[in-house]
DNA sequence: CGCGTTTACGAAACCGTTTCACTTCTATTA
DNA sequence: TAATAGAAGTGAAACGGTTTCGTAAACGCG
C-alpha cells in the first residue's frame, strides 16, 4: 500500500514534448540560458507550465549533493523559547530558498544522537542545534565524517569547536544587577533550578556569582535560592532573612519566574512593594503580572536569523571557516516591578 | 563551494568489503534476511559496522518513492497553540519513524500554497496543516495531482473533503457557559476579534450566540465586544451597560484573553469581584494572574498525535478513506476567576 | 576558401538505492 | 537417477534528475 502515488510528469516527457533532449530541460530548470536559443527557452516554458511539470528534488540532490534543507534540533519545543528561535530561522530560512527538518530531543541526549544521524541520513546541507551539551565529541565526528556543519543555537559547548549564536547574557546580568542597586535594593536573590552541565543556567549563575560582590559590595549577603523545591519555603527563608531591608530577586529564566510568581501568590507577596522581581526572559505574559515585570529580553528571534545567516556563508563561501562566537546583545525592560 | 560533502561510505563500497552483490546488501539493510545465510548476514553486520555505512535516505526515496518524512504546515508558529501541537506531532512521528518538515506560513495563503508544492517537490508522504482555509480548491487540485494526503489541524475547510481533527469546542462552549450560569452570572460579553473566513473564531462565535440564550433565556442581552479595538472603550462599554448586575466575560481565544487582561489592570478591575472570567484556552500563565482563570483546556496535544494516527492509517491502510472529522473533548479548568 | 571560434544542443555516464528476472547450488522426492 | 524445489544469491535496469564531453552548424576573418 505505501509508496503508491501517482505517476508524475518527469524530465522526459518534457523533454519529448518539447522536442528537445533532456539536458536542455534540465538546463532551463537551472537557469542556464547562456547557450540556448531563445525559441527553445519559450518553447519550453510553455510546455512546463500545460504539463505542470515540477522537477522532484530527491533525484536533483542525489546528483548535485545539496537539498536545500537545514536540520534544526531543539531541546524542548514546547518551550516559549523555541518557537520564537523557530520563527528566526524559518523567516530567514525562506529568504534564502532553504526548507526546515526539525526534531525535538525533549533534553535527552540519546535522541539528539538519533536525530543528528537521521539528518545527516537525509543529506541536509547543514544542522542548527540548541544542543543537550553532552554529545560535543559525538558531533565533532559527524561533522568530520560527513562534513555537514553544526551551528549552535544559544547553548553552547565546552570548547569553541561549532559556530556559536548566543544572547550576551552576562552583559545584561551586569545592566540587570545596576539597575536594582541604582533603584536602592540591599538584597539580591538569585532564584535558579538545579545546575546541570555547561548549560545556560551554569553560565547566568557563575556571571552572578561575580558580579554581585562587584556592584553590591565585598560583604554583600549573598543568597541562591533552589527553584527546584516544589513549595514555599525557599522564598520564606529569603524573606525572613532579608527582613526590613529593600531586598528583590532576580530569575535565572522565565520558568523559574512562573514559579517565582506563583510562590508569591501563594505568600500574598506583591512586587514592588514586598520585594522588586527582575526576570530572566521576557515572555509575553510578564506585562501582565502586578502590572507587569521587569525582565531581560533575549534576542531569541535574532539568535535563529543569525544562525541560518552564518549557516550560509560556511555553505557557500567558507567550509572551513574558523568556529566564531557571535553574541547579541539582550535589552533591559524596566516595568512595574522594581 | 556548495555541495562539497566528504565521499561517504556506498552500498557498492560495502559489497565489495563483504564479498557479496549490492544486491544483498540492500535486502540487508531492509532487514529482508529471508534468503541469505546466516555467514553472510553477519559478515555484512560486521562491514557495515567497520566502515561506519549509512545509507543515503535520497537515494532510497527516489526509488521506494517514500520519504518517511511528513510535512507540516502551521499558521503561525508564535503562536502558543503552535508549540504543544507540533509536540504532539513530534512525538508520533518519532513512534512511527517518521520526521517533520516545518514551515511558518504566518497566515498568508500564498506562503501557504508556495511551502505546499514546494512539499510535494520534496516528495514527503503527508501533509498536515493548521491551514489558513483559503486554500481549500488548490489542496484539492494538489491532492488529485500527486496524491499526497492531507490532514487538517484544527481548522476546518468549508467542505468536508479532508481528514480534520480538532477541539470540540462547540460542546466545550455550552459547558463553559452553562458553568457561568450555573454560578449565577447574569450577562456574559464574548470578547472575539475581528472575524476572518471559516476560522475557528468563527465558528466558536456562533455556537456562543445559539448557546447563549438557549442557557441564559430568549430575552438576555447579547453582548459582542470587538478585541480589536486597541484601547479600552469596549471593555468599558460592557461594565457600563451591565452595571449592578453579576457579569463575565468569556473570550474567544488565549491572545484575547491576554488583551483582556491588559485592559482590565488598566481599568483596576479585577476577577471575580468586578468581573468573572473565562477564558478560551488555558495556557501556563493562566493560572498566575487574579489566583488564577477560569479556562477552557484544549486537547491539542492530543490533536497532534490524532493527526499522525490518522495520516498512518490513511498512507498503510487506506489511501482513499473517506475524509473524516475527529473531534476531541476539551476540559473546563475551575479556578479563581469565576 | 580555409580555418578557428562560438553557439546550441545531445549522448552517455553518474548519483546510491531498489527490484525484477535470472542463475547456481544443494537437498529432496518420485 | 532424473526431475524438482527451494535456498542463496547475482546482474542489470530502473528512479529522475545533473553534468561532462563531444560535435554539428553557423559565423568571423584574413
Amino acid at each position: 500500500m505505501a509508496g503508491h502515488k501517482k505517476q508524475k510528469v518527469t524530465i522526459i516527457d518534457v523533454a519529448q514534448a518539447a522536442g528537445v533532449s533532456k539536458t536542455t530541460i534540465s538546463r532551463y530548470i537551472n537557469g542556464k540560458f547562456e547557450f540556448m536559443s531563445d525559441e527553445s527557452r519559450e518553447r519550453i516554458a510553455k510546455v512546463i507550465d500545460e504539463l505542470g511539470y515540477r522537477p522532484n528534488n530527491l533525484a536533483r540532490s542525489l546528483k548535485s549533493k545539496e537539498t536545500k534543507v537545514i536540520g534544526v534540533i531543539v531541546a524542548d519545543i514546547t518551550s516559549p523559547f523555541s518557537p520564537i528561535l523557530l520563527k528566526g530561522i524559518s523567516d530567514s530560512c525562506e529568504r534564502y530558498g532553504y526548507r526546515m527538518l526539525i526534531a525535538n530531543t525533549d533534553d535527552d541526549a540519546s535522541k539528539e544522537r538519533d536525530y543528528i544521524l537521521s539528518m545527516i541520513d537525509e543529506r541536509v546541507d547543514g544542522i542548527i542545534i540548541n544542543t543537550t551539551g553532552e554529545n560535543e565529541e559525538f558531533m565533532t565526528k559527524m561533522y568530520n565524517d560527513s562534513g555537514t556543519p553544526f551551528i549552535l543555537a544559544d547553548r553552547m559547548a565546552r570548547d569553541l569547536v561549532f559556530d556559536t549564536v548566543r544572547a550576551a547574557d552576562g552583559a545584561a546580568m551586569y545592566r540587570a544587577l545596576h539597575h536594582l542597586h541604582d533603584t536602592g535594593y540591599e538584597h539580591v536573590g538569585f532564584f535558579v533550578e538545579k545546575l546541570k552541565s555547561s548549560s545556560t543556567r551554569v553560565h547566568r549563575y557563575e556571571v552572578f556569582h561575580k558580579a554581585y560582590p562587584e556592584i553590591f559590595g565585598e560583604g554583600a549577603l549573598f543568597y541562591k535560592l533552589d527553584a527546584s523545591v516544589p513549595d514555599v519555603s525557599e522564598l520564606q527563608r529569603f524573606v525572613a532573612e532579608t527582613e526590613d531591608s529593600k531586598r528583590a530577586i532576580m530569575t535565572v529564566n522565565g520558568v523559574v519566574t512562573m514559579r517565582l510568581m506563583k510562590a508569591m501568590w501563594q505568600l500574598g507577596l506583591h512586587a514592588p512593594e514586598d520585594m522588586g522581581i527582575c526576570s530572566f526572559d521576557d515572555w509575553d505574559w510578564m506585562s501582565l503580572v502586578d502590572g507587569g515585570l521587569t525582565a531581560v529580553a533575549q534576542p531569541t528571534y535574532r539568535v535563529g536569523c543569525e544562525c541560518v545567516k552564518r549557516m550560509m556563508y560556511r555553505i557557500h563561501h567558507n567550509k572551513d571557516a574558523m568556529p566564531k562566537m557571535i553574541e547579541l546583545p539582550c535589552e533591559l525592560i524596566i516595568r512595574n516591578s522594581t
